[in-house]
Order: structure tokens, then C-alpha cells, then sequence
DNA sequence: ATAAACTTGATTAAATTAGTCATCAATATT
DNA sequence: AATATTGATGACTAATTTAATCAAGTTTAT
């Protein structure tokens, strides 16, 4: 995978967040549990997301975590940039050669992770979820 | 930078020995030398890129390395998995839900990658040596 | 023969990523 | 007020990957 498997957690928490009908928070231990993330783990990344703003976090009993926005408003390329600091970022040695190509790269990648909101995510895990149903019904 | 140091490596290598005009080998010291590339490193690079095809090399005295095809008929793509085995391959977690970004991703990734060819390399290596001499004699 | 290369595999070092654990802070409930 | 529950934070460790180094071997021009 091109993305570390930090991201990739803080993604499924932001999703485990997003399709959270009501407003009561979600607790870390339930997000651990349905989206397979290593309990201490989630501790920091729960603690970046909620750095960056895209959480609201709340404690002693009957805490847990809510989503700050909206998750049309949430790109993929911020949460990465924000949990990783700076996807694909480019190398120190700025003589070299062919720094082209790896600058239009991290251009196009760029491009396509701003592209993908989190309500995208959330739409398609719908979709997926109502297909295997009907596959279930046939 | 998103891609490893040693495909950057092997790059760089390819370029030093897409860029000689004559048919006579070029010597790894000679590589890694105006290259800047670790010596011993250059050892297990240029192998790959031997079991690869995409350089021939000959020992002894006076050996040393060339290109196997045209700079025309090489593209990153190949070159970085041959070297690093697959560029950004997935991740093991099928179930995950929202894997299909990541693939999409690295659909993109492979696209620009296999389309950009040593000799496009080579060329702009060309032009932005004369631009930088044409720099000097303003 | 011999010296100059490349070849290969074992080994090590450094850096990054992934994760644990213990301690502290806040808060709802009683 | 006391307590139990939950999140917050930082120090620490483990595992993995990346980047090398080194030494012993093979080929070949002279
Ligand atoms: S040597 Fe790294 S970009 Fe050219
Ligand atoms: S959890 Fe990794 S792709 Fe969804």
C-alpha cells in the first residue's frame, strides 16, 4: 500500500465517525472493535484527528468522539497531510536529475487524494454494504 | 520523495549509462562517481538491473556496463519493479473497506510512470544543461 | 600469470513505522 | 465529595524496511 497503515486507520475512524447516525459520541473502544484498529494505537491517531480538527472529543463516562465537519468537507489528502505529515513529500537533494518526474507525480497524486471526500468513502461502503445484501436475497 | 532511494539510484545509473555516445562500457566507479551513488550499493543495483535486462555487463579489465535497449524502450514503470518489486502494491487486509482509493491510486501511479521513458529523461537532462549554458553567456 | 573489473551473498546500520504502557486529566453518576 | 469511566499525552519498545558495507569469488584483457 502506498498510504502507512497509520493513515489507513485514521481513515476508517473518520469513517466508523461518519456513519454515526445520531449525535452520541462514539468511544474508542467500539471504533477499535468494528474497524479492526489496535486499541493504543487509535489513542494517538484519535489524538492527531482531533489536533487537526477533524474531531471533537469528549471525556469521563459516557465520552467519545463526534466528527467536527461535515464529511463532504473532509478530503483525503488533508487527513493524510495531517497524520503523516505531507504525503510523497520530495527528497532533500534538490540537484537531482529527474526531480521532474517525481514533482508531477506528487502533483498528480495530490490531485486525485483532494479529489476523494469522506463522504465518497461513506456513499460507496453504502453501496457495498446494499449489493451483498441482494446477492444475499438472490 | 515516494519512491525508494535505490530506484532513484537506479535511475540515476541508467541515465549515466543512457547518455554515453560511444560503445564502450562504463565502469561502475565512473558511475557512481559522477552519479554520487554509494559504490558497494551500485554492486547490487547494477545486478538488478542486469537480471532485468536492462543493462549488459562485462568483466575484466576494460569491462564495465551498457545499456541493453534503446532509452526509448524503458520506462520507469518497469524500472522501479524490477528493482523494488511492484511500486505501491496493496495491502494484504482485503476486507478493507475502502481499498479501492488505494487502487485506484496506484492505477494512476502506474499510468504516469509508464509513460515517461529514459529517453524523455535524457532529453530534458540535455535541455536543461544548454539552458543553463545559455544562462552563463547572458 | 596477473591485475582489473564485475558478482554474489552474508552481514550490519540506520531509519521509519507500528505499537505498548503507564500516568495524568476530565467528567458523569451516585 | 468519592468513584468509576473515559480520553490525553509522552516515554518507551518492537518490528520492519531501507540503505548500505564487506569479503570471497568469477571472468577476462594484457
Ligand atoms: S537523481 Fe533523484 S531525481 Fe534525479
Ligand atoms: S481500511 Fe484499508 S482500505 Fe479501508
Amino acid at each position: 500500500m502506498l498510504i502507512s497503515l497509520k493513515c489507513d486507520y485514521a481513515i476508517r475512524a473518520l469513517m466508523e465517525l461518519g456513519s454515526n447516525k445520531d449525535n452520541v459520541p462514539i468511544q474508542k473502544k467500539e471504533i477499535a472493535a468494528t474497524r479492526d484498529i489496535p486499541g493504543p494505537f487509535l489513542d494517538h491517531i484519535l489524538s492527531d484527528l482531533r489536533r487537526s480538527g477533524f474531531i471533537n472529543s469528549f471525556r469521563g463516562p459516557k465520552g467519545g468522539h463526534l466528527l467536527a465537519k461535515s464529511p463532504n468537507k473532509i478530503n483525503l489528502l488533508e487527513v493524510i497531510n495531517n497524520i503523516e505529515g505531507e504525503v510523497a513529500s520530495l527528497e532533500p537533494d534538490d540537484s537531482c536529475c529527474h526531480k521532474w518526474v517525481w514533482e508531477e507525480l506528487d502533483n498528480l497524486i495530490a490531485n486525485k487524494l483532494s479529489a476523494v471526500y469522506l463522504s465518497d468513502l461513506l456513499d460507496r461502503e453504502e453501496q457495498d454494504r446494499s449489493s451483498d445484501i441482494s446477492n444475499y436475497s438472490i
